[in-house]
RNA sequence: GCUCGAGUGGUGGAAUUGGUAGACACGUUGGACUUAAAAUCCAAUGAACAGCAAUGUUCGUGCGGGUUCAAGUCCCGCCUCGAGUACCA
């Protein structure tokens, strides 16, 4: 029988289905393993070969913990809400959901192609009702919660109110707004229930806030920062604005501090937790507030080195800080308006990027120094941001840099606060080295008790206050799209309102464009029935709107992030119609031990998704406020880009060669019509796109020979490779091997087929140890010494790589150890049915193929790994290396057990060794037992 | 700028606590089998020099130093590339 892979992977394929091999159990007496891998987005271009390296990764450890005795959870969904195929809507009319379900039964048929031992009967799609329900009713109860500082966590905003009705609010220690007004008890009572319900939103951990957006008029829509560009839009080049816009937040922000200290008991790549670390951007210091002469207003700020305030020679306001327009003088007025008016026009971005141009305006007006009382005059510079903190600064140019050279820009005085330090030139920013003068109080303190001491002082002049700043901001929950979890909310008298959870879900209504309307509301503004019947509890038309019975519904959507931010939990109870998953499943599975994705989620799925589970764990929905216990990330698979080469306004290609000095435009062309020498196929070339079809070439030696570059792996670059041609060229568990074999999981890495024949070799190499023709040769003759020592070396380095997820050692392991049993002409079933079952993670078609060929007439995949026995590794020779001054020259073959003493002996004696001394006598021998002999001298 | 990661043959990459650098594979070259091809198998393959040969010598893990009997691995200083992030007060 010859290794028939196309024939093999079909028959197993279609076992493991119909078998359901891998279907995991709620309840068990084995020990439980979850093994996750980030969902995909269903998009149209389907499964390129970069997607599957995690989930081939995940497999095989998945596998490899079910022959280690795991009842293991192995699941896979769609993340299938998205952009994509809403322009796609908008651009044919379809049907966002037929386009998303083709593309989900195209990404089916590729993964089954793989060999993946996914418990498919689990699968989750975010877009599907059945899931949404559970991600709107998470939205509730993030509505009907607040965050209580005292006991650390949230609570029923019911528990609030209850304290207002009290107490009021004045003791609440709670994360809200920071325009929240303080009211009494009685107070509380007097307020009438919307004012009660406007007050309430400040403390939810979602609510409605004025939120400043990106607004594209042209477009109907609002824009991402990087779907800007130079100011106007990508799509079209429409200009933008700023505009204040009511939009769903959640108070991700209560959690910093949380989602900070959590990091530190996962088991995380190092890099990506510092990524979440800067994100969340916990800085220490204290609000301090600086009086204004001649105004009754105060101006804020937040500043890390409050010891460093009697620096201070001028502060620094946002241009947009909404003090300006107040404070600024009139002869300063044109000049500020202007300024502000310019920095309008600039993105965020640009005036990020912009570090060299200095710019700012005096406004006029002076702020009092909180203790000197001297006056301190108000600049405005747009290197400060109106979102960071309070969006003004106390300037110290001899302690900070940008100050500094404010300060030298516009001729503003420099005082020095730091003794023995000359700061007329550059700013003094060592916190260590930091003696203080010219201080008042606070003369020869360091760093550390002038900070102590003079946030002191503030409280007592009531003046500021220690604080602790987060750069982690509030997300924007709500998106101007179609295709997205609808809200589960009504609007009375423009208050919000939640559906009450037993209707849910609320389903997408249909709409006849996908588009914006023309009054400029979100696409679920074109719906005719999307109105809420308080009273049927049902959608009806919005013709019986009345605000008594009838409202309307939110018309915004979820962003894309809503339905991934739970997902992972769904999985261990998928279907359950009674509640998102039961506590049976949810105490049984508790986290995911092992996830692999991507490090691009490092600032959103990643984070978001932690932010949810410790809400629900702190709503006592959740047994854990972790929920992924270790995560791998997987790199990136390259593309190798082919180009040629076209003369400027010609239609004339020179080869690669031939360019030379010359002006020509590289185009990307499908490397599909590229073979491994990088020659063009020229007809195919020129049927291509018809604008090649009369096309001429300058060729060298009679080819075309592109340029290649590697880049992305992208549709629109035309270097993608699609696993289906692998598959059906050499198998899937070929695929498997060599994406393995590629290099370490977690580097990025292009693709190239180059050396795919080696691992499909070494399958053939592997069958004929069981077969020869048709026949099978497997014997049930003893193993010899050296076969179950080559055996027992793969097995040990198999359980060692796969704990450390070195893949690709292991696939050469496996090699080693398949060419040696050749050579030893093995093929005792001892050796040979172990065997199987080690390579079954990675190979697992041709494993269980093997497996039922040795008379098995179960799975392979449920076999027991076998036990690694270090007995028929023993050794009782060492072939020394014997080097001379760190050099090595000869080896030398002694029994393990020789003494020190007596090796040293043995190998001076040794005629070698006496060639290599020519006769000098050794200074010293270095003898270390079982690794190295090294003579010196 | 800051933070993190990485630089090893023609190529992808191995190398445990510092202990034989280049495992395994691709490619290349030569050979066997074959009418031929495919498939398969065998051998050689870091570079330079010497030798008919077995073999030997020198160099060699981005660069320059250092520690050590011994450094791809540890320390100091640089260079290059990649990723993340950024007037963060």
């Amino acid at each position: 029988m010859k290794y028939n892979f196309n024939e093999i992977e079909a028959k197993w394929q279609e076992y493991w289905a119909k078998n359901q091999t891998f279907k995991a159990e709620n309840h068990s007496d084995k020990p439980k393993f979850y093994v996750l891998d980030m969902f995909p987005y269903p998009s149209g271009a389907g499964l390129h070969v970069g997607h599957p390296l995690g989930y081939i990764a995940s497999d095989i450890y998945a596998r490899y913990k079910r022959h280690k005795g795991f009842n293991v959870l192995h699941p896979m969904g769609y993340d299938s809400f998205g952009l994509p195929a809403e322009q796609y809507a908008i651009q044919t009319g379809q049907h966002p959901a037929i386009t998303t379900e083709a593309n989900i039964k195209r990404y089916r048929e590729q993964l089954d192609q793989i060999g993946f031992s996914f418990d498919w009967s689990r699968e989750v799609r975010t877009s599907d009702p059945d899931f949404y329900r559970w991600t709107q009713w998470i939205f509730i109860q993030l509505f009907d919660s607040w965050y209580n500082k005292e006991s650390d966590k949230a609570e029923p905003i019911s528990s609030l109110t209850q304290k207002f009705e009290k107490e009021g609010n004045e003791a609440v220690q709670a994360a809200c707004d920071e325009n929240t007004p303080v009211f009494t008890a009685e107070q509380w009572h007097a307020f009438t229930s919307e004012e009660k319900e406007e007050l309430l939103l400040k403390y939810r951990l979602t609510y409605l806030a004025d939120t400043e957006v990106n607004w594209c008029p042209a477009l109907g829509t609002v824009l991402a920062n990087d779907e800007i560009v130079n100011g106007v839009s990508e799509r079209g080049g429409h200009p933008v604005e700023r505009k204040k816009m009511k939009q769903w937040n959640m108070r991700i922000s209560a959690y910093a501090e949380r989602l900070l200290q959590g990091l530190d008991k996962l088991d995380w790549p190092e890099p990506l937790k510092e990524i979440q670390r800067n994100w969340i951007g916990k800085s220490i210091g204290a609000q301090v507030t600086f009086d204004l002469k001649d105004y009754d207003e105060t101006i804020s700020v937040f500043t890390t080195r409050p010891d460093t305030i009697f620096g201070v020679s001028f502060m620094t306001l946002a241009p947009e800080h909404e003090l300006v327009e107040k404070i600024t003088t009139p002869a300063q007025k044109e000049a500020v308006d202007a300024y502000v008016k310019a920095t309008a026009k600039r993105s965020e971005r640009e005036r990020m990027a912009d570090v060299k141009t200095i710019t700012g305006v005096f406004t006029g007006a002076y702020a009092e120094h909180p203790f000197t009382k001297e006056p301190v005059p108000v600049w405005i510079g747009d290197y400060v941001l109106a979102g960071y903190g309070t969006g003004a600064v106390m300037a110290v140019p001899c302690g900070d840099q940008r100050d500094h050279d404010f300060a030298r820009h516009f001729n503003l005085p420099v005082p020095n606060i730091f003794e023995g330090v000359d700061t007329s030139e550059e700013a003094f920013a060592d916190k260590e080295n930091t003696v203080i003068t010219n201080s008042m109080f606070l003369n020869g303190m360091d760093h550390k008790s002038a900070t102590k001491r003079v946030i002191k002082a503030l409280e007592e002049i009531g003046k500021g206050y220690g604080k602790i700043n987060y750069r982690l901001r509030d997300a924007v929950f709500s998106r101007q799209r179609y295709w997205g979890e609808p809200f589960p909310v009504y609007y009375v008298n423009g208050m919000p309102r939640m559906i009450d959870e037993k209707h849910l879900p609320l389903q997408l209504p249909e709409v006849e464009k996908y588009l914006p309307t023309e009054s400029g509301e979100p696409p679920l503004g074109n719906a005719a029935e999307w109105a809420w019947d308080t009273t049927k509890n049902e959608v009806v038309s919005n013709s019986l709107v009345d605000n008594e019975q009838v409202f309307p519904l939110e018309l915004n959507t979820m962003p894309g992030w809503a339905g991934s931010s739970w997902y992972f939990n769904r999985y261990m109870d998928a279907g359950n119609s009674e509640t998102f998953a039961s506590q049976e499943a949810l105490n049984y599975w508790k986290d995911v031990d092992l996830y692999i994705g991507g490090s691009e989620h490092a600032t959103g799925h990643l984070l978001y998704s932690r932010f949810w589970q410790k809400f629900m764990f702190d709503r006592n929905w959740l047994p854990v406020d972790e929920y992924a216990r270790k995560l791998i990330n997987q790199g990136m698979i390259l593309g190798t880009s082919a180009f040629v080469y076209r003369l400027p306004e010609q239609n004339v290609f020179v080869s690669k060669n031939l360019v030379a000095e010359r002006e020509v435009q590289p185009i990307h062309v499908d490397v599909s019509m590229v073979n491994a020498s990088d020659e063009l196929d020229i007809e195919a070339f020129r049927s291509w796109r018809p604008e090649f079809a009369e096309a001429d070439f300058e060729l060298e030696d009679g080819k075309y020979v592109v340029g290649r570059e590697v880049e992305k792996m992208s549709k629109s670059k035309y270097n993608v490779v699609n696993p289906d041609d692998i598959c059906r060229q050499y198998g899937a568990d070929t695929l498997r091997l060599y994406e393995m074999f590629l290099g370490p999981l977690e580097q990025a890495k292009p693709w190239n087929t180059a050396g795919i024949s080696g691992v499909h070799n070494f399958l053939k190499k592997l069958w004929r140890l069981y077969f020869k023709g048709d026949e099978m040769i497997v014997t049930d003759e003893k193993a010899s010494k050296e076969n179950l020592k080559s055996l027992h070396k793969a097995i040990k380095k198999a359980e060692d790589d796969i704990e450390n997820f070195s893949f690709n050692t292991t696939v050469s392991n496996f090699m080693i150890c398949v060419n040696e049993l050749s050579a030893q002409d093995c093929h005792s079933r001892e050796v040979l049915e172990p065997l199987s079952v080690i390579i079954a993670p990675y190979a697992p078609h041709i494993a269980e193929e093997l497996w039922a060929a040795l008379g098995h007439d179960t799975s392979v995949a449920h076999a027991a790994f076998p036990e690694f026995k270090a007995e028929y590794l023993v050794e009782d020779t060492k072939n020394y290396p014997i080097s001379f001054n760190g050099k090595m020259r000869f080896t030398l073959e002694l029994p393990l057990d020789m003494s020190r003493e007596e090796i040293e002996k043995t190998v001076l004696e040794n005629e070698k060794t006496q060639a290599q001394l020519e006769g000098r006598t050794p200074e010293k021998v270095i003898v270390v037992p079982g690794k190295i002999v090294n003579i010196v001298g």
